[in-house]
DNA sequence: CTAAGATAGACAATAAGGTTGTCTATATAG
DNA sequence: CTATATAGACAACCTTATTGTCTATCTTAG
């Protein structure tokens, strides 16, 4: 064989194994939270990938999103994703070599150059778009509307308002 | 000045500039779990940094806590975090220079190489939890202790009871 | 007991995704 | 017209992952 360990699809969760801190009460919070985070945005991609985009990657949905349909500037989209706007270069440039973006020089100021979704970009966001709202109404159907509408009522309460940023690529390597 | 460009603080979010498809329903689930998260998180390290461990990083909290005060071998830690044991090696490396463990070799088996908290790396874990509890009381006065009860009961359906794994860093990345 | 296989960990090369610093071209304000 | 700000290219570097290879040590089967 080529490895002698490759990270397991789960990673090791026996009881005897599980460390005693993660029973801490305050702990499940946070980790709820993520749990489920991450299970959407992992059925968000296992669906896409499904659908003809394996290559997406949660990270250039963000991308796309900053991006939008209106398009944007390197520099723009950096600023929409919290990071500098040589990072959002190289993004930019592996969702060129994907095919869902491509760059076109600005006629009225010859220093930019504006980013714009192609139509299979468009494509890709519509679809999440649907995805999520398919998700969501799974969730719905599992809590019941009023108890997830609560739920995300609480949650719009305790975040702020900020629910809406994406600078979420770079928060983990901060 | 040295960079013409560091990315802000808080990313631009004017209302102009914001992208279309972030006003999309179903979106806005993952979203407001994620900043719930986030805002934890954030929370926890700004208050750890303040009392003496400005070090600490997100990243570093997730493995203590794989690690354990069971102590782990750098193989099992990475089992946990759901990384190779070669990349899990290298966070104990880090957390051992900032003093959060150390390193002993078994006697038993002596290819295995236990990685301990030390009394400092066992002080960050109790002063995390006391965090975390102060920050989910906070929540409970904000909505409610039924309320958040609830909302936590939700989430646990939602996640098929799976919250407690450690394997976050390397999610974004994978 | 010994040979075969599995496991722990060290080391090296590579990749992705960030960072800062520097440079040029172009706009814009005084 | 000149000074300043902005957009983007390029380079060097850091962190945190990856895979592949190697050695030392345990474990198990015959």
């Amino acid at each position: 064989m080529s490895n002698d360990e490759r990270p397991d699809e789960r990673p090791d969760e026996r009881p005897d194994e599980r460390p005693e801190a993660s029973r801490a009460y305050g702990f499940e919070l946070p980790m709820l939270l993520f749990a489920g985070f991450r299970s959407i945005i992992d059925e968000l991609h296992a669906e896409l990938a499904r659908r003809g985009h394996p290559d997406l990657r949660p990270a250039h949905g963000f991308a796309l999103q900053a991006i939008g349909h209106g398009g944007a500037t390197a520099t723009e989209t950096g600023r929409r994703l919290g990071i500098s706007k040589q990072a959002a270069g190289k993004t930019i440039e592996r969702l060129e070599e994907l095919g869902y973006v491509h760059r076109a020089g600005d006629e009225t100021d010859r220093r930019r150059k504006l980013i714009r979704l192609t139509p299979r970009g468009m494509a890709a966001l519509a679809m999440s778009a649907m995805i999520f709202n398919d998700i969501r109404s799974r969730w719905e159907g599992a809590l019941g509307p009023d108890q997830l509408a609560t739920l995300e009522a609480d949650l719009r309460a305790m975040s702020g308002g900020d629910a809406f940023r994406l600078d979420v690529p770079g928060w983990f390597g901060a």
